[in-house]
RNA sequence: GGGGCCGUGGUCUAGCUUGGUAGGAUGCCGGCCUUGGGAGCCGGAGGUCCCGGGUUCAAAUCCCGGCGGCCCCA
């Protein structure tokens, strides 16, 4: 942190990694004077804002028929072990608990990296029966991985503290692929409402976990042009129910294994959200998420102290009805608290001073466009009902066209070449893993995914081998 | 994963080379005056100099280890 004051932020095109890391802080969202690398403290300002989020996902899963739970955060090392034979190195990433008090433990307990393997083990008990199925559930708990030395505030943790797992088993393998369908589109609803770009790709056969058999990725970009993963939803297929033993029995009594899919997301799309829309102020939010959706700030003048006190708390008192809505009157001055609240995106700030006394009209600023507008009071309520739409709605078109500016469509190699340090960049390609690979070889980065099919029938032309295209490819750095 | 730089009241920092009273700004508390984009003045509180060990009469300063942060490269 290298700004001395509170209300004052590198400029984002300057350093992005700089500014995201000062506004998380001054920003009130996380302190990350944590005495353990790639763990932050939450602050109630954050955690306000990120329950916001949590609560649309928590309705989108309810209204797709999951079903909440939760399982423990620690698990045996005979249970998660047998998901080690899927990745190379995937026990060092592990906490392990291997001490109680002052004595060694016999069997080794883990904190759970993700929760696939407790829950298989568990849900044999559940699941019996074809009846039994299809299951879905899912939970909201914090992960522990032991990953990167590079870590990075909300971005690349070590604990994921926020992390929504769906845990979905069938019968079929064409209901877990109906299943990861409604998974993207939930998905696609929920980046929707945070107003956060997104393109959806199918990850390389190569870049699958390989106890998968295939799997969607959501991605966006961040300011710096790097691809930032926003959410995964998986099928295993039977691939994970073989290994844990998990089978049904199905209408003529046989034995069959179950076919189950996961999809995560994490506090990644609070991080997307605020690097996208914020600016060198600080926060922008969009109204429905904002902790604080109406500020209210006086302006007092001398003689007029104790009317325009009376006025703004009669406002409040209407404003607040239906709008989060905090009334400023603390002693600070008018401009300082103009700083404060821009730098936690408060959308909408009603100042109030005695011009505003005598008129009956108040002064209305926005975050979003830093424009100042006057409303009638009689008409304030109606007003702010549109105001905050026409907000939701230009944030909505600044996100759109961020997303064009930071990718770019290339029709050569060197084209790829030429812009991916700076953006995402997409082509054309046959869906030949040789074609990728080479791709990938020249550039020097992975491909992050493909849209699946989207260029049949387009005439576009893979840009290695010069046979049909099947896919849009994307490239880029990524976190 | 490899290399480099760094850690001093809440925050930003001076002091470290050449060992000897930890200084400033900002923020915080009280008061006065004020309030339309970070006011000013007066008074006050606030420190394990990241942690542990070593060298020394004496360590923020020198040495070793650890923890934490940042940057570059893979």
């Amino acid at each position: 942190m290298s700004e001395r004051e509170a209300f004052e932020l590198t400029p984002k095109e300057e350093n992005f990694s700089r500014w995201f890391d000062e506004v998380l802080f001054k920003a009130e969202i996380l302190d990350e004077r944590y005495p353990v690398k790639g763990m932050y403290v939450w602050l109630p300002f954050g955690y306000e804002l990120m329950e916001n989020v949590m609560n649309i996902m928590d309705r989108l899963m309810r209204e797709t028929g999951h079903k909440r739970v939760y399982f423990p955060a620690i698990v045996p090392e005979s249970v998660l072990s047998r998901e080690f034979r899927f990745i190379k190195g995937f026990e060092d990433s592990i906490y392990w608990i291997t001490r109680l008090g002052r004595r060694d433990l016999q069997e080794k307990l883990a904190l759970r990296p993700t929760s696939e393997a407790i829950m298989y083990e568990v849900l044999n008990r559940w699941i019996n029966s074809y009846k039994d199925l299809p299951l879905r559930i899912y939970q909201v708990v914090s992960v522990y991985r032991y990953e990167t030395k590079a870590t990075r505030p909300m971005l690349r943790v070590r604990e994921i503290v926020f992390f929504k797992e769906g845990h979905t088993f069938h019968a079929s393998y064409e209901d877990a692929v109906k299943q990861v369908e409604l998974g993207v589109d939930i998905y696609k609803r929920f980046y929707d409402e945070l107003l956060v770009p997104y393109v959806v790709v199918k990850t390389t056969p190569w870049d699958t976990f390989p106890g998968a058999r295939y799997n969607y990725d959501l991605l966006t970009i961040m300011p710096d042009g790097k691809a930032l993963e926003l959410g995964s939803v998986i099928n295993f297929g039977d691939l994970f129910a073989k290994t844990y033993g998990l089978e049904y029995m199905d209408e003529n009594g046989q034995k069959k294994p179950v076919n189950t899919t996961s999809f995560g997301i994490s506090e990644r799309s609070l991080a997307a959200l605020i690097a996208i829309h914020g600016d060198d102020r600080g926060l922008r939010l969009p109204p429905k998420l904002a902790p604080i959706q109406v500020v209210i700030v006086p302006i007092p003048t001398k003689g007029y102290e104790e009317e325009i006190d009376r006025y703004c708390k009669e406002i409040f008192s209407k404003v607040r009805i239906k709008y989060r809505t905090v009334l400023d009157d603390t002693e600070d001055r008018p401009g300082y608290k103009f700083y404060k609240w821009e730098m936690k995106g408060v959308p909408v700030r009603i100042e109030i001073g005695r011009k505003e006394l005598e008129e009956r009209e108040l002064t209305i600023s926005r975050r979003d466009t830093s424009e100042r507008i006057r409303i009638a009071e009689d008409k304030l309520e109606e007003e702010l009902d549109v105001l905050f739409h026409d907000i939701e709605e230009n944030m909505r078109s600044m996100a759109r066209e961020y997303f064009l500016e930071r990718t770019y469509n290339a029709k050569s190699i060197d084209e790829i070449k030429g812009n991916v340090e700076t953006k995402l960049v997409s082509f054309a390609w046959c869906g030949l893993e040789e074609c990728g690979h080479e791709i990938e070889e020249e550039v020097g980065y992975g491909i992050l995914g493909y849209e699946e099919d989207a260029l049949i029938g387009s005439g576009e032309k893979c840009i290695v081998c010069g046979s049909e295209a099947k896919h849009r490819a994307w490239i880029g750095r990524s976190y």
